[in-house]
DNA sequence: GAGTCAACGATTTTCGAAAATCTTCCAGAG
DNA sequence: CTCTGGAAGATTTTCGAAAATCGTTGACTC
């Protein structure tokens, strides 16, 4: 949704980067406060470029400003799981329905490689099997962005990537919650072979089946 | 879909109004550069508040950031009205339809009174009949809201409204381009209707027609 | 004992200047 | 004449401290 930062234009992008991956490693908890002077010692800089960090990750859902009360972690909610499932099934699905209409050999390429890529580690670490694997994860969100790339809308793929990254959290949970108990290589295979097969109503349901699933395997772990 | 700010809360908080006043009514053009030096005599303030303003208006659409190169105003082209056009009746369809599923009296009641204020006062002024009044802007902006406010979805009232506070700027320019040739009111007075009968179908399309109808008013005005 | 209010401590918010970066422009070589 | 190199100027980005604000504590009144 934004400029791509190398790992060093700016020092806001780094502080953007640095707490992002506190909060969704799960280092600074839902609902915990973020002091100034707690992240400037964490990012190793002045508040200036943690200001400016911050005010990206509140627009992506990730933290929540009061104002003069200053900036906290965003909490997990089962409601607002079951919220951002639905928004999911519905800007994703068409986003997909739109690129399976649309696409060209090249985008056919691109999810094949994208698949290949994913499908060619595991997802959860062999040391902690509860943990995900931070490239398997990397992997993943590149393979669901290779399928809905092709579907002419800029603004429908920027809404699907903030939905996507805003779920990371939960996708974290769930790994450790059911461990084992899914096959999501399956359904990450079928969901690509009713792309290629130009089929956009199937495709659809089935990711939006897939999106089902993640959520119905938090449900009774996540209270209100 | 942020803390509201009763005008003197923080001075970042003004930036943000005073800016976005600024580009809404075109006193800065699409594609403009915003240089600090040019906000801080405007705004009245140091740069540090200006950049925060900067960052909100940037997530939401209205700013873009170029590393190093600093903030300028978002451009306007046909290619970005069709896309918003799209994800709005994409969004905004789905929400008025869960509203109208689950909405009760209170929202019947929010409905007819936001369409009672909108419907009082004239959408163009009277001195200029090829601007918008800022007031008919505000209350035509409670009024969706109002039809869409019993949707159940946090998420995605918060997607709609971005979208439509992004869409703002075409609005006003299909106001001074098609001034007199829609019936505005007529439109929207079928769309109350339709979703306090329940039909959430018909409301549905009346939306995506509403929207559309906007939209085409500006083709051929708009490049690229 | 309950309630009010002022002063304190902790934290955010803002400032004004310094540092870093990009753009432009001009001189000099090929 | 065109292209490369680099210094000057303009602008963004960052810093460290000052100012403003919020929550709390404790004394004082009723």
């Amino acid at each position: 949704m934004e400029a791509k930062r190398a790992g060093g234009r700016t020092l806001a992008g780094d502080a953007y980067e640095a707490i992002r991956q506190a909060i969704r490693s799960g280092s600074v908890k839902p609902g915990e406060r973020l002091r100034f002077a707690d992240l400037q010692a964490l990012c190793g800089m002045s508040v200036t470029p943690v200001r400016e960090a911050l005010a990206r990750l509140t627009a992506e859902g990730f933290t929540v400003l009061d104002d003069h009360r200053g900036y906290s972690v965003a909490s997990l909610s089962l409601s607002e799981l079951r919220d951002l499932t639905a928004a999911r099934q519905l800007c994703e699905g068409e986003a997909l329905r739109l690129s399976v209409e649309k696409g060209d050999a090249d985008w056919e390429a691109r999810v094949i490689a994208a698949h290949h890529l994913m499908a060619r580690i595991p997802q959860a670490r062999e040391d902690i099997p509860s943990a995900i694997r931070e490239d398997w994860e990397e992997r993943h969100a590149a393979f669901h962005a290779a399928l809905i790339s092709a579907c002419g809308s800029p603004i429908l793929l920027e809404i699907c990537e903030k939905l996507f990254s805003r779920a990371d959290r939960y996708r974290r949970l769930s790994v450790s919650v059911s461990a084992g108990a899914r096959d999501p290589a399956a359904e990450h295979r079928r969901l690509m072979e009713l792309a290629l097969a130009r089929d956009g109503q199937g495709a659809g349901a089935a990711l939006r089946e897939h999106y089902g699933r993640t959520a119905a395997a938090l449900e009774g772990f996540l209270k209100e």
